[in-house]
RNA sequence: GGGUGUGUAGCUCAGGUGGUUAGAGCGCUACGUUGACAUCGUAGAGGUCACAAGUUCGAGUCUUGUCAUACCCACCA
């Protein structure tokens, strides 16, 4: 027997260890259906589970266990993220705990450390995984860094190498000042700060007196400049272009250029260009050859190209501006709202510099990845984020990829003493290679820089399958089906996938990408650690049950659309849950178990066959939703059949069916409610692994795990399904006979039994109970004056279980008036259709396929109309 | 500046291709909880679907505009 109580944390840890250890969770090779594979977004492996995960974790889960049940070959692939920066990062803060810097230790000394550390709390997402119910297999569990995995990341970084498609330049790029390493565009972000627009002047040269003036909110980099620069449509300034003049303090000489990028309209028209520390200035520059003049040591201090030599950016932005004081020439100081680029991670202020650094061609790969999306070999799920990826990916920039960090893929580049490159797999044939150069040994070094982490996620799609070794699983599970993950990692992580993905495997790493939203706190804020608003998914699961939360999480994912996180809401599925775990504990109570030779399709009570054809229509509601990645519309349409038709109206209506003593109807009721429940636990596996797990192996003697179940078919069974109208016919025609049997005058109320009866009582009973409840309303009879007799009841409970109580239709001649309403209405519809199809200029001018699918609607309205009528005349009589 | 969304009940949100009386959960009110229910049931109140114009027999849904709001990208000397 069912404990009294639904206690999640009773069974769901213990169900999951047998999940994992009777390997459940590998995919069914033997299976002659199509393979369906997802792989996880490796999620950082210093990270905790957060709320985001939980959400993207179960959708995934749900699609797996989805189509594990449809009995394809299915495999879940996990894995984690090295996450460079990151990692370093947390390791770093660990050991400054201790007052160790990396530098104490030695960069092998360093990585040996985080290795260490990744072994001892490397585990702990993955562990969190488990408790959520993620169905991984997880003896096929990655990680970026193993060396399969590194492998394949060296063998496609020498091919793009060989292929031209990664190469060293010098350029200008964004400098994490904190973190010592160049950094991807998307790494930087932009945030509002309270700047100042300095308003300084420039002496001409030779001319005494003369000056440009300029406008800069970063004066100190002013002694990187190399020009002034002013527009040729600029009627004040111009005639000062093809002089020079003169930086103050270096008393350096530069000349006054003409550019369209000095706006005369910004500033005071004529603009500073430091062509190593800005961007703009950089292209510039370039226009004009002007020289570069880097002024920054790559720990942001200012170099000895400036008088400030070994201060910071903000000591030396104090010290100019005090010197061009003295020099009397600062004009003024404005307060200036500003967006300042910073570093995602460090959250320091990154500065554009100067170094070399490692590209991948992205414009070249872009191509083909534009192009499958383009063609539909790859479609997002909305649609609309196509756009996005257009955009991005029609604008893209070379991609940085070398990062002056210790943990992480080093490069597979080797310097010979001259400086040559060569690019192998490994040393051993890099050597080969520069012997077979240089005709002679010599001694080479290793590029120390390691690969931005997104490099190796880019290939995760095949790496993980195998690749490069010929592999079953290469073969079976590549494309993947679906990958599923947040917006905010589009461009981070699904554009490289595509990229890298196209340029090797020449496929799609994945057929479809189903985008979601963010999670956010219950006002609708972004959850941050630093607002302090986030929430602990393991609390919540600690609190709720893990099938709570994941339900949760399915009933709000609506395409397109953030979630709020709702605690009440959350409580409230746990309800559903412990509501259908006492449905199931009514169940074993009555001895609700499949009779032998029972079959859903030769039922015979009006109840049964009415919840068989309701169960049909949830199943099919689930399977279509599922298929169109409709999350909230599947997951409500089990809340709603499991809640509203199964809990609310089918159990009380078979309450006196078992209580009482027709035991053909008993038995039938009894195997019809297993068989539902069945259905019910099969359908909503997906979303609530844990408790319907628990009651499938709680309720009956099994052949199969559910996990295993096979998702049902619509074609399984045939019931006769019954609309409103009829359920309505068929009830009040067994309330006449009924009234009849039992003599029972006409304008009395239906009977009602209690010990004590009273009026009040009376009307308690019709509250509780449905069945009386409907007939009470449906007759609207005056008080029953006569004797109630126990009998009575026992013989109107016994018997109305034949009737079906119908929400809503109990009142005829509202019911009538509905239908009329409607016929009117679909005459209308009716002479709307007739005219535009009789119109000349709408049949020969519009789409062919217009005009047929008007004529469709119109022959959809016609049997519409036909049927309305038919019900008018069915309750013509009542 | 460019782009993409969103605006529906007190709150949080659903409302494929226009078509009955616009829905759910929570909250609220009333009544009841005796037989699956750490609760549950029944009933109810609550909406000019942001605003305006248009297309249509018919608009929450389509078009245009306005307002509000969120996010993304770029830039701001």
């Amino acid at each position: 027997m069912l404990e009294k109580n639904y206690n999640p944390k009773e069974f769901e840890e213990k169900i999951y260890q047998d999940w994992e250890t009777s390997g459940d969770f590998k995919p069914d090779m033997r299976s002659d259906k199509d393979a369906f594979s997802i792989v996880i977004p490796p999620p950082n492996v210093t990270g905790i589970l957060h709320m985001g995960h939980a959400l993207d974790d179960t959708l995934q889960d749900i699609l797996i266990r989805y189509n594990r049940m449809l009995g394809k070959k299915v495999l879940w692939q996990p894995g984690t993220d090295h996450a460079g920066i990151a990692t370093q990062m947390v390791v770093e803060r660990n050991l400054a705990k201790e007052g160790i810097s990396k530098h104490d230790l030695g960069r092998e000394k360093f990585i040996e450390t985080v290795w260490k550390w990744k072994a001892q709390s490397g585990g702990t997402i993955t562990k969190q995984l488990r408790r959520l119910g993620a169905s991984c297999d997880w003896s096929r569990e990655r990680f970026t860094m193993d060396e399969g995995l590194s492998r394949a990341v060296r063998k496609i970084f020498v091919s793009l190498y060989k292929d031209g498609l990664i190469y060293k330049a010098k350029k200008l790029v964004n400098w994490d000042t904190k973190l010592g390493t160049a950094v991807s565009d998307l790494e930087v972000v932009q945030k509002e700060a309270n700047g100042k627009m300095y308003y300084y002047k420039y002496p001409i040269e030779g001319e005494t007196g003369e000056y440009v003036h300029i406008a800069t909110t970063r004066p100190e980099t002013m002694f990187g400049d190399t020009a002034v620069a002013i527009s040729k449509d600029n009627e004040k300034l111009k005639h000062l272009i093809g002089k020079n003049c003169i930086i103050p303090i270096i008393n350096k000489v530069i000349p006054i250029i003409a550019d369209e990028h000095a706006d005369p309209e910004k500033g005071t028209g004529a603009v500073k260009i430091t062509p190593a520390h800005d961007f703009n200035d950089f292209e510039v520059g370039k226009r004009h050859n002007l020289p570069l003049v880097n002024i920054l040591n790559k720990d942001g201090t200012l170099n000895e190209n400036t008088p400030f030599n070994g201060l910071n950016t903000q000591e030396a932005r104090k010290k100019t501006i005090e010197k061009l004081t003295e020099l009397g020439l600062m004009d003024k100081i404005e307060d200036h709202p500003m967006v300042i680029p910073y570093g995602d991670r460090s959250g320091v202020v990154i500065e554009p510099l100067m170094t070399d650094q490692w590209f991948v061609d992205a414009p070249t790969l872009a191509k083909e990845a534009i192009r499958v999306v383009e063609d539909g070999e790859m479609e997002f799920v909305p649609k609309s984020y196509e756009k996005t990826y257009f955009e991005w990916m029609r604008n893209i920039q070379p991609w940085c990829i070398s990062r002056q960090l210790w943990w992480g893929h080093q490069m597979p580049i080797w310097y010979g003493p001259d400086g040559h490159i060569f690019c192998e797999e490994d040393e051993e044939t890099a050597q080969k290679a520069a012997d077979e150069f240089y005709g002679k040994r010599e001694e080479l070094t290793r590029e120390t820089d390691v690969l931005d982490t997104w490099f190796s996620s880019g290939i995760w799609a095949f790496s993980t399958l195998g690749w490069p070794d010929k592999s079953e699983y290469l073969d079976t599970f590549y494309p993947t089906s679906v990958l599923v993950t947040g917006f905010d990692i589009i461009f981070f992580w699904v554009a490289r996938m595509m990229m890298m993905s196209m340029y090797k495997m020449k496929q799609v790493p994945f057929r479809k990408c189903y985008i979601h939203g963010l999670v956010r706190d219950e006002q609708g804020r972004k959850m941050s650690k630093s607002k302090g608003n986030t929430v602990d998914p393991m609390e919540t699961i600690e609190k709720y049950g893990a099938d709570a939360l994941r339900f949760f999480m399915a009933a709000m994912e609506t395409q397109g659309r953030d979630i709020n996180l709702s605690e009440a809401r959350i409580a409230g599925y746990r309800n559903f849950a412990t509501k259908l775990w006492n449905a199931a504990r009514f169940g074993q109570m009555n001895e609700c178990v499949m009779q032998n030779g029972y079959s859903a399709d030769k039922v015979e009570l009006a109840v049964n066959k009415w919840i068989i054809a309701k169960a049909q229509e949830a199943t099919q509601e689930v399977t279509q939703n599922l298929n169109d990645f409709r999350f909230s519309d599947a997951a409500n349409a089990v809340y709603q059949f499991v809640w509203g038709s199964f809990c609310d109206w089918y159990i009380e209506m078979i309450k006196p069916i078992l209580y009482g003593e027709n035991e053909k109807d008993k038995s039938e009721t009894r195997s019809t409610f297993a068989w539902v429940l069945d259905r019910i636990l099969v359908i909503l596996h997906p979303f609530m692994p844990f408790i319907t797990t628990e009651l499938w192996n709680n309720t009956a003697q099994r052949s199969v795990k559910l996990i295993h179940a096979p998702w049902p078919k619509d074609e399984s069974i045939d019931v006769e399904a019954m609309n409103d109208i009829d359920w309505a016919v068929e009830l009040i025609s067994n309330i006449r006979s009924l009234r009849a049997e039992m003599n029972i005058p006409a304008g009395a109320k239906p009977i009602v039994y209690l010990k004590d009866a009273n009026a009040e009582s009376i009307k308690h009973i019709e509250q509780f109970n449905p069945i009386i409840c409907t007939l009470a309303r449906l007759e609207k009879l005056s008080a029953y004056d006569g004797d109630i007799t126990p009998d009575m009841v026992q013989s109107v409970f016994r018997e109305s279980t034949m009737l079906m109580p119908l929400k809503g239709v109990v009142d005829f001649a509202a019911e009538k008036e509905r239908l009329n309403k409607e016929l009117a209405n679909v005459n209308k519809f009716l002479e709307g259709y007739k005219k535009k199809l009789s119109n000349p200029s709408f049949v020969e001018r519009a789409p062919a396929a217009v005009v047929a699918e008007e004529r469709r609607r119109q022959s959809e309205a016609e049997a519409n109309k036909a049927k309305l009528e038919a019900a008018l005349e069915r309750i013509a009589n009542f």
